[in-house]
DNA sequence: GTGACCACCTGGCCGC
DNA sequence: TGCGGCCAGGTGGTCA
């Protein structure tokens, strides 16, 4: 499933083949992932804009376009791909962007879970989503004070409120399981019960975890894959995660695999005693 | 403001 | 082999 590492690979994948190119029609096959503005209203103002940049903000792909930022959020197993004009659609593929030079950008999105907008580029920064996203996990602000104000109030497990998007963005359920493997971070500890220390190991290893991960090419788990079909490579590095039964890389105990708040977990009892 | 729960979705897996 | 049920999980909405 696509978490910071891996969108990041999908923009420098699409920033390396649709740069500069003029949208010349849209078809919204399945409206359902157009969540801003209505899909007819989306279509209208798209046609006739050029593709100028690709950004990233936390996990959402951010399309530069003349006028609008085209947000794109992959969500569980949204992907995008080239193909030509008039190549046959695939069943899964649910909006399809026509540039004018015959070539066509796609996306596929098997549990249809992905959601787009359309978004005037002057007000961006100051409407949804983008407007409710904490702190990038690079960001020199993201510190120890930042962390302790942010979860003096959270009663929650911290497997849970690490991956809150308006606190740190980009952390998925994947990343979440290794931060806190790394930072010997008990996943079912009250976020506010957590010591100075380990908020910062929590940023250090979230910096260390996201950095490799994307080096890497991001993770290839279960279904997912990234951009035109390229496989990232950090499944060969979770020490936890997926590792179930499997013994831990310190220590030699076992693996053990819980549910918090509906979220699969993976953790070391012995390691992650904290 | 916070936390619990549910809905959105469909492919894969498992048990019968 | 076929069927039904469960699971996976990021996010937003509703309700207490």
């Amino acid at each position: 499933m696509p978490e910071l590492p891996e969108v990041e690979t999908v923009k420098e994948t699409l920033k390396s083949k649709i740069l500069g190119k003029k949208i010349k029609d849209v078809k919204v096959l399945y409206a359902g992932i157009i969540e801003y503005p209505t899909s007819d209203e989306f279509i209208k103002e798209i046609i006739g804009e050029t593709i100028n940049d690709i950004k990233r903000r936390g996990k959402w792909l951010m399309f530069e376009l003349d006028h609008y930022y085209l947000l794109s959020h992959l969500r569980m197993e949204g992907k995008y791909n080239i193909r030509k004009n008039g190549d046959i659609y695939d069943k899964h593929e649910h909006v399809c962007f026509e540039f004018t030079d015959g070539t066509e950008l796609r996306y596929r999105d098997t549990r249809k879970f992905g959601r787009m907008h359309l978004i005037k580029k002057d007000i961006i920064n100051s409407s949804k989503p983008l407007n409710e996203l904490g702190l990038e996990p690079w960001d020199d602000e993201l510190n120890v004070s930042y962390l302790r104000a942010k979860y003096k109030t959270k009663r929650l497990p911290i497997k849970t409120v690490i991956l809150d998007q308006s606190i740190i963005v980009g952390i998925g359920n994947i990343y979440a399981d290794e931060i806190l493997f790394l930072s010997k971070i008990n996943p079912y500890t009250k976020t506010n019960e957590l010591k100075d220390e380990d908020l910062n190991n929590i940023i250090l290893n979230t910096k260390t975890v996201l950095e490799e991960a994307i080096k890497m090419g991001g993770t290839t788990i279960r279904t997912y894959t990234s951009s035109e079909g390229v496989h990232g490579k950090f499944q060969q590095k979770l020490l936890v995660h997926n590792h179930e039964g499997e013994l831990c890389p310190i220590c030699n105990n076992i693996i053990v695999k819980v549910k918090i708040n509906g979220r699969g977990t993976y953790y070391c009892e012995k390691c992650q005693n904290r």
